[in-house]
DNA sequence: ATAGGGTTAG
């Protein structure tokens, strides 16, 4: 039995700041006690955990008779300790100490606060250190806090660890998994977790069934997320605006317009209302094919209905005015959007800049530069790629190139479209030395060159009678699994047969047409080069 | 949730 603490306890009540002290308490509570009272003593060394800064090394020095290592000491400590993190460092320490169990109740307790504060990092990482099972219901809002933080394999691997326990989620679990997996893009995950809720029996609720028909559409299987929405709806069953707006958006793309009206339809008469974001994305892709005419009309109706465009409407619209040239439309919807009380922000600067430099007016473009920098936007790879762009059209590569020299020296990162900018801009001029020292530079970088690196190279090349050279970057791009432009494998043929190799010419023709890449603008030259270089007539009995 | 930068023929 341990002395009665009389005479220290008398001090302490006598010296009321003593008594504050933490340390003089927990020295006194913990030599002088048997019976130790842990709620007490554990509220003491929350308080040491949080505001001692090297309390793991002075702790067990200071208190040697007291033993930290009492797993029901640490389930108390958890209980007074706001900070989860905190906690998580004690118990870590007190792993580390002999004679410390992790016992299954105050692991599962430290998991479930884990969990509680989305801490999915730390929760991982205490799953990993200890091998304990938590109990079904912690491991649930694990998985359901993992797919809300994008972590869709991390999940994935909780939910066999739940099965593996015999244990199904519920409805509400299985609907924040799939809902994670989609907003990092891992439809192929959705589609296992799916087959899994079938298996176990779980019937999909309408919040599901949203959520597919969206995978589908990521998958491009936009007429499979139409069935599936004509399915549910016989059944009475209306989902969500968002899968409405991804199958229109996907149907956009395909330029499928009557689904899409069909779709719209649809929903008015469900009383989903197609909002911003439902017309957003049906305006951009009409642009985006090509049909930026229509989308403007759309984009006046729309304001002649009443909806008021938002910034990313009006930002959209003016895009697609400038990718077809109509910077007066796109002015025009500039200064409108400015009326309506919007503040172009960074997105509209650089879409509008782009604008003025690709027709030339390098003059406007600095003055909403310049504007764009006063107003706080800093500036960007985008905003350089964009100005580097318009000089490369307008053949000012040597203005370009400064640019890009300037870049590093105010820390903006070039990144690949940066180089593929200059290696175009290069190419047409001509100056092929500067264009493939680009491209090792590249390389050098680390970056992965993409199509739009090669074909300019490639075209070049070949224009300069360097064929072998063209014909080795050819390779180069398909070892890496890149695909070539129409009109690429056109430029090695006609360069090849300039060189008066018509079998070979030949042979690369032959091969497009195995392949169904013929470019058919291109046929009669590509077939006149072969037959001037070969000497031969060319019949279609080689097809 | 939504928007911005890189292919194409004289």
């Amino acid at each position: 039995m341990a002395r009665a603490p009389s005479s220290i306890l008398i001090f302490l009540l006598r010296n009321h700041r003593a008594w504050q002290n933490p340390n003089t308490q927990i020295r006194y509570l913990t030599t002088e006690t048997k019976d130790s009272d842990f709620t007490e003593i554990s509220q003491q060394i929350c308080k040491i955990i949080r505001t001692k800064p090297r309390w793991e090394q002075t702790l067990p020095s200071d208190y040697p008779s007291f033993n930290f290592t009492d797993p029901q000491f640490f389930t108390e400590l958890l209980k007074h300790q706001r900070n989860v993190f905190f906690s998580l460092r004690f118990f870590f320490w007190l792993s580390s100490q002999n004679g410390f169990l992790p016992n299954p109740v105050s692991c599962n307790a430290l998991f479930t606060a884990l969990v509680e504060a989305k801490a999915y990092n730390a929760a991982k990482l205490l799953l990993g250190h200890t091998g304990f099972s938590p109990d079904p219901a912690s491991l649930e809002s694990y998985i359901g806090c993992l797919c809300e933080g994008g972590y869709a394999q991390e999940a994935v691997d909780a939910f066999y660890r739940l099965k593996g326990a015999g244990v199904c989620l519920s409805i509400m679990t299985w609907n924040a998994a799939l809902s994670g997996c989609l907003k990092v893009g891992r439809t192929d995950i959705i589609w296992i977790l799916y087959q899994e809720m079938i298996e176990c029996g779980v019937a999909a609720d309408v919040e599901t069934v949203g959520y597919l028909i969206q995978a589908l559409c990521v998958d491009n299987n936009v007429l499979k997320g139409y069935e599936l929405l004509r399915q549910v709806l016989v059944d009475g069953l209306v989902p969500g605006k968002a899968a409405f707006n991804k199958l229109i958006s996907g149907f956009c793309k395909e330029k499928n317009y009557t689904r899409v009206s069909e779709l719209l339809h649809i929903m008015i008469s469900k009383n989903h209302d197609p909002d911003n974001y439902t017309y957003q994305e049906v305006i951009n892709w009409l642009c985006k094919k090509g049909k930026g005419r229509e989308g403007l009309r759309g984009f006046n109706d729309l304001k002649d209905r009443g909806y008021a465009p938002d910034i990313v409407m009006y930002t959209t619209m003016i895009h697609g005015l400038c990718t077809m040239d109509y910077i007066g439309e796109a002015r025009k919807l500039w200064f409108e959007m400015i009326e309506k009380g919007y503040r172009p922000n960074e997105y509209t600067y650089n879409t509008m800049i782009l604008g003025f430099c690709k027709i030339g007016s390098f003059e406007e473009a600095k003055i909403l530069y310049k504007e764009m920098c006063d107003r706080g936007y800093k500036e960007t790879t985008v905003s350089y790629n964009a100005m580097m762009r318009g000089l490369c059209l307008h053949g000012r590569t040597d203005e370009a190139y400064g640019l890009f020299t300037e870049m590093p020296h105010k820390g903006i990162v070039r990144d690949l479209i940066t180089y593929n900018t200059l290696i175009q801009g290069f190419c047409k001029e001509g100056k092929i030395v500067e264009s493939t020292n680009l491209f090792r530079d590249l390389l050098t970088q680390g970056f992965q060159p993409s199509t739009y690196t090669y074909t300019p190279l490639i075209e070049r090349l070949c224009q300069v009678g360097a064929v072998q050279e063209a014909k080795s970057l050819w390779n180069d791009m398909k070892n890496r699994g890149l695909e070539s432009t129409f009109g690429t494998q056109d430029y090695i043929i006609i360069g090849l047969c300039d060189q008066g190799d018509a079998a070979e010419g030949m042979e690369w023709f032959l091969d497009m047409l195995k392949r169904q890449v013929i470019h058919w603008k291109n046929t009669y030259v590509i077939l006149w080069s072969i037959s001037l270089a070969g000497r031969t007539t060319i019949s279609l009995k080689h097809v």
